[in-house]
Parts: structure tokens; C-alpha cells; sequence
DNA sequence: GATGAATGAGGCTTCATTCAT
DNA sequence: GATGAATGAAGCCTCATTCAT
């Protein structure tokens, strides 16, 4: 996946290293103060070089937001495409899925912080990470649902957007205090509730208990 | 809405249809265009007031922002106790505070959208929306959690984030189109997911093992 | 002329006031340092108001320095008109004309070197004094074919040019130096030429004396 | 043009070949937009070589700009002069001057515009092209003014930049679109107005009052 | 000689806020 | 209380120029 081999020379191999500081230092930058908190000069500052430099990378401040958003949503997405791929069972797949979301916070907590977090302000530029997210929530739900796993009466589309809110919202506030909660409480809590809501089976009333289920499938007589 | 009767005077009762004035024009450019897209001198304009009557009534941009937020997240806080305080029965109370959610984001788009939509940007400000949305959510489940009546292995902590994750996204999306889905099926499946989560009941696999599960391929016969 | 009666208000009528004192120090900086030479912070500092001022009165410098140009091409256009209307004489036009020329450049230097002299750069903001100046000349040239009195030979597009240039160099050229030259011999240096070339009779070849001229009109017979 | 033969080695060529294209980009680009609406960068660019290589054959941006404007001027100022040594009759001298100025303008399109043009800056740098050449022409019609060959009342100061003025509007204006007037009638109206004024013989009036002149209106009989 | 990334001073413009009327 | 002109700090961005390779 890394298509770009070495840069043959010296200036285009001090340029990628010169852009690479500008990026970091951006990206904790907005981690920290948001968009609108800080100045193209204060990256070019934290990235070590002088102001004009960032215009040498960026179109502007907001592209440059732009990209840092859109790789990390990316790379959040491939790993969690990644790590439901294993399995087919669904309670396989919703824990894979949750760890690898707190996995992703811990490693990437500023990114995590700018996707999903206060100050997140992504949308503004543009780039509505959620729905981009949600798009491939949706797609994986609406091949479910031909499959007949995904429960009656979900609309695919509001439950992808219901599980990026879900996921989201859990793993900002997670990544805020990471200590606040074991680890495996949120891994086990957030896949529950994705398995199988919040109320305890026999109290989920009518929905699921009142009538006794049929069989999925019946026997052809 | 409460606390002030009628005012007495004239200058007292213009006084108050100007901030009224300023508070509304606010509201809707904020949710059109985000706290930085708007400036003190485009509220005082449409609310056809001069720019330096803006600061006779507020403190400045970021107060009026913060109260308008504010009073929108009471409001809606409020409006999510009482629909579910009608009943116990899960069913019951889940799907009326879904049908709650969307009536709230139908009368008040622009405050959904200033609360949860594209540029949403609270948090800047210091109002941090979902936590406060989500301290009630929490001490709901929580007592729920001691009558039994929330699942096993959920954390009422994580639960209440992922539950105010989810309708907060749900609501952004649906305001920002509510053509695009029908009222009803955004109601049917947010209620499901919140009641059994998104798998059909006996897919769900061991997660929910109260009773044991059929094989989950039946053996041809 | 001048539609604008007093403005009511104390602050429209310092507002005007203090737009006055922009143009002012605008004509004055930009006929010393050109377009280039000089920021909107400089202008707003010898008009003593603060930087931002400059915008609230101006969309830019360069809206600015159009008017200016405008202004100034405008009033000398209508002396230039004015003062040629009164005879119809030749050579009385083309003196008052070189006199009301000389009488601008004396009023108005600082509006002369932006219009015509060095760091004039009035098109490159988009705005061709030289050609807006011509098409009036152009005009009354016409005027003057049709009614026969304008040369033989001789186009009105080109003479309007031909005319507008020399006039602009003149004035551009004593304006630099009022001094060297007494002013009536430019008076009738230029109006000399305007009536009959830079030659003298005589000399002026075959053009004009190689063939009697023969009366303008013949009498009928 | 004339002083370098053909360098020896090849890197002398190549450097040689290097300047000529920069400074034929910087010609084009600065008849285009100007001097200030050309960067370093552009010039090198449409040049074909690196920013950097731009400072090796020049001081600066202004030097090239002054070198390449000074150079036009000394050639148009060659050719105008060799165009009228050839004869001393002035209807000839006159003819063949209008008609080598747009012999040089056809030809040299971008430098009319930078000496003349709309983006004309010139001066702005150092480099005053109608001084300059003015001075040529004050002292060729003071040699004149000694043989009697220049009108009585003209001085021949005036007179001098009254020509480098209404040469140099019109060679720009015909420059802009060349189609617009045929080229014939540029040379034939601006050679006349040299040769006799605008007016037609016998309406120029006093001012060339050798022979007397007949009343302006001829009693009817 | 050529390269091209980097520099950083400097200009442009916005806008939250003040204050005299 | 309302007005609206004025303020000026602060951010954005450009571009002439340098210099290590």
C-alpha cells in the first residue's frame, strides 16, 4: 500500500521530510486547539520551518485539515473493515470491531481526538467524517440483510449511522480519559449492546419476547 | 419561556424583542453556517439591529453561542425525560424517545443542527453537548441497572455514550435530509437496535446465551 | 453638479469627512509613489485613522485607486469639453484647449502624475485613461469631419489618439517641472501644432503646397 | 545582438541560451501582465529552468525588467532615426517614421506593450521611455529649428515630446488590436497631423496667417 | 551552472469590540 | 437603549531572494 519507493534525490527526500513535520505537528496541533485554534505560522513553528514553508505544502490551512482528517478517517476504516473480516459470527465480529476501535483511540489518540472529539469541527471543512464512515457501515449492514442477519425492521441506513454514532461517541470520550474505564468494560459493553441492546433479554418486551419466535427458516413440506 | 412575566414598560418590552431578535437570527445563522462562519456584525444585520446593539446584550460572540447551545440542550434533555417517563416497559419508552428525538429535530432543525450537525462546534466553546445529554442517559441506566432491568455486561457509563452517540448522529443525519427516510423506519430501527441490538434474535450467537441456541445450521434432513 | 446635499447625522458627516481625507491622502501617496508604492495602511495613516478604517470606506486599494483615476479623468474631460465649446474658431479652440490643459496640470499635479505621469500603471488596474479620454476627442473629431472641418486624409480614431497622447505628455512632462518652460510657450507650441504640424508653411512639401489648393467650395455656375 | 560571436564552448552556449530564454518568457510575460504582475518564478517557469537559475543572470526582477525595456527603447529609437535620415523633405521623413513605428510595432507587439501598453511600468523601475526618447527627437528638431525648417512659435522642446506622445498612444493603441484601422491610414493620418494639423488648410485661422486668409464666410452674392 | 526547497518580511484583509453621539 | 463609525490586533498568504546540494 505504500506505492511511493524512495525519492532518488537529496531536496525531494528533504521535501517529504519537511512536509511529514508540517503534518505531525499539525495534526496535535488540532488535536489540541481545533481548526480555528490554530495558525498556519504555529504549525510551520512546531514543524520547525519558517511560515511561507507551509504554502509550499498546503494550498491553506483547511486543506491541509482536510487531508489529515481524510487519511485518518481512511485508515480507521480499513482496520475496522479489516478486523470483521476474520469472521462470520456476529459476536466475533462486533468484539473484533470494538477492540480494534479502542485499539485505533490508543494509537491514535490525537487523530481520534480530531475525528470524533471536541473540537472535531471536520464537518466544516467539508468532509463529514461520520457519513463517510457510515457509508461503509451501511454497505457491510445492506449485504447482511440479504443474508437475513440483520434483525427485521432495520433499516440498514439508520442502523449505520446509529453504530458510527455509537462508535464515535465512545471512543472520543474514551480517548479523553482513557483511564477512566477498563479497557475490556467498553470492548464488552459496546459489543453487547450492539449484539443485543441495552435491556437484558426477558424486559426487552414486545419486540422480541412477546410472541415466541418462529423459526427462521421453515421446513419446506 | 418561564421566568419573565409580561414587562411593565414599553422600553422594557422592546428591550426584550430585540434580544429575542438577536437570539433567533443567531440560531439560524449559527446552524447554517457555524460559529466562525457568522459575525456579531451579520447577527446585528439580520436582526435589523445597529452592530454595537449586539454587545448591549451579550457579552459577546462566543456567550450568545454558548446560551443558545445551552438552552437547546436543556430543551431537549427535558423533552427525553419526560417522553420516556410515561411507562417501564422498554419497548414503550425506547420507541417514544426515538419518536421524541425526531420531533424535537423536526420543530428545531436549526438547533440539531447546532447541536450535532456538520458544524457543530459547541465543544470550542465549552459546552460540551453529548456529556451533558449523556450525565441523565447515565443515571437512568444506572438505576435501571439496579432494578435489573439493563443487560448483563453493559456498563451504564459506555451504554449512555453510545446511546447518545447514536441518536445525536441519527438526528444530525435525519435533519440534514428528513426527506430522505421515512419518519417512522428512523423510529422503528432506532428503537430495535436500543432494544436488541442490530442482529436477528438468533444470530446474535453466545453473547446473549440465556437459552441455549439451536445449532445454528439445522441438519438437513 | 454636486446632488449630494449636507447629510443630516453627525456620524454620516464624519464619515464623510473621513472618507474625504482617504482619497486625499491616496491621491497625494499615489501621484508620489504610484499604486505600488503605497499600502492601505500607508493611506489610512496619513489620513489618521487606523488601518481597518481604510475598509470600511473602500473595498481595496485598488477600487480606491480606480476612483481616483476616475474622478480625475472625468473632471478634465468636462474642462477640456467646457473650455473648447465657447468659439468654434480653430485656432481659439485649440488655444483655450492647450490653456485649460496647462491650468488642470498647475490645480491638480498630484492628479496629473497619476493619471499620465511616471508610475501612472492607470490601466493596469483596469481603467485606460488615455482611451476613455480619447473616445471624447474621437467624438468631436467626427463632429468636425462632417461638417468638413477636420483635415483630408486624416482619421478621426487616429487623430483622437494622435491628440491624447501628445496632450498627456505635454501635461505629464510640465507637470515635472512647471518651471522650465514658460507656460506660454507651451500654449502655443501645442496649439501650433494642433492647427498646422510641426513645419513651416512652406516646407511642409507636398502634402499641402505641391498643388494650389483650390477653394473649398465652388461657387455654382 | 551584436557584440557576443558565437561562444566557444558548450557550456557557454548553453548558458547564453538560458539568458535568451529567460529573457524572451520575461518579454512575453511582462507585455502580458506587467512587471508587477509577473513573479521570479513565473519567468523561470515559462522558461523553462529553476527559480534559482533566474538569479544567476540577473541582479533581480527590475534589472531584467529595466534591461529588457531599455533594449526595446534603443532599438526603436535606432530604427526611427535610420527611418528618417534618408531624406530631408519632410513629407517624406514624416511618411517614413509613421510607417516605421508600425513597422516596429507589428513586430514587436509584446515591447510596444511594455514600453507603451496598459501594464506600461517603465518608469516606475528607473526607465523613463519617453524622456528617452524625446530627447532624440528635441535634439533632431533643434537642428531643424536652426535650418529654419521648423514652424515659427514651435518649441522644439514642446514639440519633441508632443511627438514621443502622440507616437507612443498611438503605437499602443494600434498595437491592441492592429486589425482595427488598416495600417495605411494609421501612417497617413499621423504623418498629415505632423505635416499640417488637423484642420484642413483653410480653417486653421490666424495661427498660420502667411497668406491671408479669406473671410471665414463668403457673402452670398 | 543549475536546482528547487526554504526563508521571512511585508502586504492585505477581517472582525470582535468600543464609544461618542 | 440604540447607533454605526472607528479601532487595531491578528491571521492569511505571496514572492523576491538565498543557499546547500
Amino acid at each position: 500500500m505504500d506505492v511511493s519507493s524512495e525519492p532518488r534525490t537529496a531536496p525531494a527526500r528533504s521535501r517529504i521530510e519537511t512536509r511529514r513535520r508540517l503534518v505531525d505537528s499539525a495534526t496535535r496541533l488540532f488535536a489540541e486547539r481545533g481548526l480555528h485554534g490554530v495558525t498556519s505560522h504555529d504549525i510551520a513553528r512546531a514543524a520547525g520551518v519558517a511560515a511561507g514553508t507551509f504554502y509550499l505544502h498546503f494550498e491553506d490551512k483547511e486543506t491541509l485539515f482536510r487531508e489529515v482528517v481524510f487519511e485518518a478517517a481512511l485508515k480507521l476504516r480499513g482496520r475496522m473493515e479489516r478486523a470483521g473480516g476474520a469472521s462470520s459470527e456476529p459476536s466475533h465480529v462486533a468484539r473484533a470491531r470494538a477492540a480494534e476501535l479502542l485499539a485505533f483511540a490508543e494509537e491514535n489518540r490525537s487523530l481520534v481526538q480530531i475525528l470524533f472529539g471536541r473540537n472535531h469541527e471536520a464537518a466544516g471543512v467539508g468532509v463529514d467524517v461520520l457519513a463517510f464512515l457510515a457509508e461503509e457501515i451501511e454497505r457491510s449492514l445492506r449485504a447482511r440483510g440479504h443474508a437475513g442477519l440483520l434483525a427485521k425492521g432495520i433499516d440498514p441506513a439508520v442502523a449505520a449511522q446509529a453504530l458510527v454514532g455509537m462508535r464515535a461517541r465512545i471512543v472520543a470520550w474514551w480517548a479523553e480519559q482513557p483511564g477512566r474505564i477498563p479497557r475490556e468494560t467498553v470492548i464488552g459493553s459496546l459489543s453487547r449492546i450492539q449484539l443485543s441492546g441495552v435491556y437484558p433479554p426477558d424486559a426487552a418486551g414486545p419486540a422480541r419476547a412477546r410472541r415466541p419466535l418462529p423459526p427462521r427458516k421453515e421446513p419446506r413440506r
